[in-house]
RNA sequence: GCGGACGUGGUGGAAUCGGUAGACACACCGGACUUAAAAUCCGUCGGCUUCGGCCAUGCGGGUUCGAGUCCCGCCGUCCGCACCA
């Protein structure tokens, strides 16, 4: 029998598949099903990872397109980003070649996985004919007040002279320069998500997204960070200076009106407009100021920072008691959430008892806990923010927390000072990058007209051509003279001078969309509404965990933004999401502790039993004469005539059943070991600064795509992480080859073949895994599909002694099974078996349910909770049967000596047969 | 700190509704085939055992005829948010 050589087949399918054009994406879909997974970022070669997220797209797209589903099921690229232009620094190139280079290299390694993708709506985001699109989707925004420009705080490298990403600043500093990172204001272009905030909370829990994991509804809940609370302002009165032109009084947000009577100090931000007006005269207090603004904002920073504060010669007085409250500038107020200001509680807040201790402030408890005493309940530490009582609180007195919140807000609405208010953690997504390699912005500024828009037609605005070199240098060349004859043009409204805009839109804006392109893409529109909403929303999209909230977010944003310009009828763009886990491998370091590839590490294994210290004394005094000291990859090696590095090796090989030798290539081009040791480290997330990536083109070389494929989904639960290794993918290629001879063996046994009859196991067997693999598909339990798999694979073993009928329908099944899975298999099996046409083009089978009910069933007895025994009996036997036959079953009888039977408990299957018997004596 | 998820053999994991704990796979071990190896095939595979059983799903309680599953309290791991008033 042919050995099944995995290259040549699966060339040979995707050929016939490219010619049949299996996957193209029907015109008027009856019946549609829109599956998409995640499109990639082109960062140059496809990791294992991909591989896991396009393969269980593909089970889904398969399987609906054998289930009569018209399926559109396409494939593109997240082009524009920060990456290609680092490249471009780095290599001299331009970020445009290096992106569509890497496409080319990409989209080769995504076909030889065949998986069944339309490629004809490929399309990547940093093509005029999107992103020019996408100028229009943002041109129709402005036009509807969905977008606005205001002023924002950008981290500027004061060396580089560019502003970077929040992630290109590392503990303060520049990652390239390493100077201190300023803050600077900048003029910036912000879409107005809050004002949906509310519809994007609602739509979590109004079964609008019921198809979503609840994790993720949870994440983004906690984003959207909704909160119910007070705005009231407190009357200011000036100790020393003057207040602010125009300003009275202080407003603060405060969730807890309850507390007002415990209030013993007023706060402010750094950045507040109050705390910058008393720092013109104060220089004490812009030297706080700008230390608060240099400390750290890593997450650690802020956890260890100490509370401080400044005094402000203002006070506030309380509306309720009219006490003067002293005003703060405090290093722990958020500039950004609510007014910038608060009224603190100390005794029910535990920031604020922290700063009124080391302030000394007065803390006055007005909630005291369920079981303390009023008159004696004082706070010393740790701040009381649990329900209780309220005290010391004059007409809130008596009433527990949930009333006094409201009692507290009426009375502040109805002195007049403030209003209950609802408050967002969510803010305005700022998308304005100072980047080259992004979606130009459409706008031009005029001194005399300010921002006008581009007229619709005369986009695209494209990117102007910039030679390579220009990328050697930092910041954004759209702004250096090269660029200068795109940038400068005449108003488009009076024709005086003015310039285009030259911030480029952050790429979260390309992928807000990007399905609905995928869905419908005319030439002078972004959709065209009635094809678009012929498939929107995606029925299943798939992607990582990294995604949940920014992304996601931001395109049901979108997609609201869309409805409302008439581009679509739909408002939440994914109707059920899978995240899936990410592929994990071992690191490997050296000596040195840098990195090594595992493709450069190859391990040893002791050849035989553990040797004794005795026997390693030996070994290593006889070192250079042991012939055979180890096997490397199955292969004998001289490994080196080094005692002591021979040694080392036995013992870490002794100690953890293993040991990892560091291969190098010499002049000859072959791989060999030397003499130096990889210490073997724990799994972590595929990258390549770790350089455990494995490559697919790798292993596709090596056991072909399908294993790779099912590999991937095999084991692990397809929301889990999975680790990579190379026996797993070495069992999922014994699989693919014990199918293929199995199927070799009854060539052409489907033509001809009678239909099947009767009840034989066999026939039970085929249809039972019919029903389960079909369940599992549609659960996304392809871990469980595939176990169904090999177990069925298991029972075909005395296939030989079955009526040709019967083997027939059980092998139709099998290879329609696992087409969505090993999809080339699947068609040589097929072709072998003498199936017509192509396997992708076959209907998926259909369970026959009389087959999945078996005559007979073996039921479990306990004796007290214990199993002891199990009898057998007809499926639809009775109670009484089924008791007695327990009860006579002889394990049972013996458990039962010298004992009262009390109780029988006999439970039924769901549609028939019995589940188990428990017999309760004593 | 807040919120969420999870804890099962040597390993990844299964157990769908509270009903036979360990499906399926990996690794290991044994056997067949072979001059030998690889590949392949077959078998054993949680621990203990006086071979009757006993103990086992992070730990300690509880509910139940019956708990990996439900409840309470710990411990541990991972993820998200994090001075959000």
């Amino acid at each position: 029998m042919a050995k099944y050589d995995p290259k040549p087949i699966e060339e040979k399918w995707q050929a016939r598949w490219r010619e049949a054009e299996s996957f193209a994406t029907p015109k008027d879909p009856k019946n549609p099903y829109y599956v998409l997974e995640m499109f990639p970022y082109p960062s140059g070669r496809i990791h294992i990872g991909h591989v896991r997220n396009y393969a269980m797209g593909d089970v889904v797209a398969r399987t609906k397109r054998a289930q009569g589903y018209d399926v559109l099921h396409p494939m593109g690229w997240d082009a524009f980003g920060l990456p290609a232009e680092n490249a471009a620094m780095q290599t001299g190139g331009h970020p445009r070649d290096w992106t569509y280079g890497n496409i080319e290299v990409m989209r080769g390694q995504l076909q030889r996985m065949g998986l069944a993708l339309d490629w004809s709506r490929e399309f990547a985001t940093c093509d005029e004919a999107y992103y020019g699109q996408q100028q229009r989707l943002f041109l129709d925004f402005l036009s509807r007040g969905f977008v606005e420009r205001k002023e924002s705080m950008v981290n500027w490298d004061p060396v580089d002279h560019t502003v970077l990403a929040n992630e290109q600043v590392i503990d303060g500093k520049g990652w390239r320069s390493g100077a201190p990172v300023e803050r600077r204001v900048l003029s910036q272009w912000f879409f107005k998500i809050t004002d949906r905030a509310e519809d994007l909370l609602a739509a979590l829990d109004d079964g609008r997204l019921a198809g979503w994991p609840e994790h993720v509804r949870q994440m983004q809940r906690n984003w959207i960070g909704k909160s119910k609370g007070l705005k009231m302002a407190f009357p200011l009165t000036a100790q020393a200076g003057a207040l602010p032109e125009g300003t009275r009084d202080l407003p603060i947000y405060t969730t807890r009106p309850d507390t007002l009577y415990g209030a013993s100090f007023l706060g402010v931000a750094p950045d507040h407009p109050l705390a910058k007006h008393f720092a013109h005269d104060d220089p004490g207090l812009a030297q706080f100021l700008t230390e608060c603004q240099a400390a750290g904002t890593s997450e650690e920073a802020i956890e260890k920072a100490e509370k401080r504060g400044y005094r402000l010669p203002v006070t506030g007085r309380h509306p309720f008691t009219d006490e003067e409250l002293p005003v703060y500038v405090a290093n722990f107020i958020l500039m950004t959430y609510g007014t910038g200001a608060i009224f603190a509680c100390p005794a029910h807040d535990q920031r604020d008892l922290d700063f009124a201790r080391k302030y000394d402030l007065p803390v006055k408890p007005v909630v005291c806990p369920p079981d303390a005493d009023p008159a004696t309940f004082e706070v010393g530490d740790e701040a009381f923010t649990d329900p209780g009582t309220i005290i010391n609180s004059d007409f809130l007195d008596g009433l527990p927390v949930e009333e006094a919140l409201p009692a507290a807000i009426a009375k502040i609405e109805e002195m007049g000072w403030g209003e209950g208010t609802t408050n967002y953690r969510l803010r305005d997504w700022g998308v304005s990058r100072q980047r080259y390699w992004g979606c130009p912005i459409p706008v031009i500024h005029c001194d005399a007209c300010g921002a006008v828009p581009v007229p619709q037609d005369q986009l695209p605005v494209t990117l102007p051509d910039v030679p390579a070199e220009e990328f050697k240098k930092t910041g954004n060349p759209l702004d250096r003279d090269v660029c200068k004859d795109w940038r400068e043009v005449p108003c488009l409204s009076c024709s005086g001078p003015a310039r285009r805009e030259t911030d480029t839109m952050d790429t979260f804006v390309d992928s807000s969309w990007y399905y609905a392109r995928f869905a419908s893409q005319p030439e002078g529109a972004p959709v065209a509404k009635a094809e678009a909403d012929a498939w929107l929303p995606v029925n299943q999209y798939i992607g990582g965990i990294e995604h949940a909230i920014l992304h996601l977010l931001y395109a049901r944003y979108f997609m609201r933004n869309m409805k409302d310009c008439g581009y679509t009828d739909r408002d939440e763009p994914f109707e059920n999401l899978f995240t899936q886990g990410m592929v994990t491998h071992e690191t490997y370091r050296d000596h040195l502790f840098q990195y090594v590839s595992p493709d450069d590490v190859e391990f040893i294994k002791w050849d035989g039993s553990e040797p004794s210290d005795g026997e390693l004394r030996r070994m290593w005094d006889n070192a250079k004469r042991v012939s055979n000291p180890v096997i490397l990859n199955r292969e004998e090696h001289q490994l080196s005539d080094d005692p002591d590095f021979f040694r080392g090796v036995i013992d870490v090989a002794k100690r953890e059943g293993r040991a990892g030798i560091r291969l190098f290539t010499p002049g000859s081009g072959k791989r060999e070991p030397i003499r130096e040791f990889v210490r073997i480290l724990p799994i972590e997330k595929m990258s390549k600064s770790k350089k455990n990536v494995v490559s697919p083109d790798a292993i596709a070389d090596r056991y072909g795509a399908d294993a790779a494929r099912f590999f991937m989904l095999s084991d692990s639960p397809p929301e889990r992480d999975v680790e990579w290794t190379e026996s797993g993918v070495e069992g999922a290629s014994r699989f693919v080859n014990r199918v293929y001879d199995l199927c070799a063996a009854h060539e052409g046994v489907l033509a001809g073949a009678g239909t099947p009859e009767g009840t034989s196991d066999l026939r039970r067997a085929t249809h039972g895994t019919v029903q389960g693999v079909t369940d599992d598909i549609a659960a996304f339990r392809f871990n469980k599909a595939i176990a169904r798999l090999y177990e069925f694979l298991g029972s075909l073993k005395g296939l030989k002694d079955a009526p040709a009928p019967e083997t027939a329908e059980a092998l139709s099944a099998l290879a329609r099974l696992v087409a969505p899975f090993c999809p080339h298999l699947a068609e040589e099996c097929w072709s072998a078996l003498g199936g017509q046409g192509l396997v992708c083009d076959a209907p998926w089978p259909i369970a026959e349910p009389s087959l999945l009910q078996a005559d007979t069933v073996t039921v479990p007895v306990q004796v007290g909770g214990k199993k002891r025994g199990e009898v057998t009996v007809a499926a639809d036997a009775d109670r009484e049967t089924v008791e007695a036959a327990a009860l006579a079953e002889p394990a049972v009888v013996r458990f039962l000596e010298g004992k009262e039977v009390r109780k029988v408990i006999a439970v039924p299957n769901k549609p028939s047969g019995w589940r188990i018997v428990n017999v309760v004596a004593g």
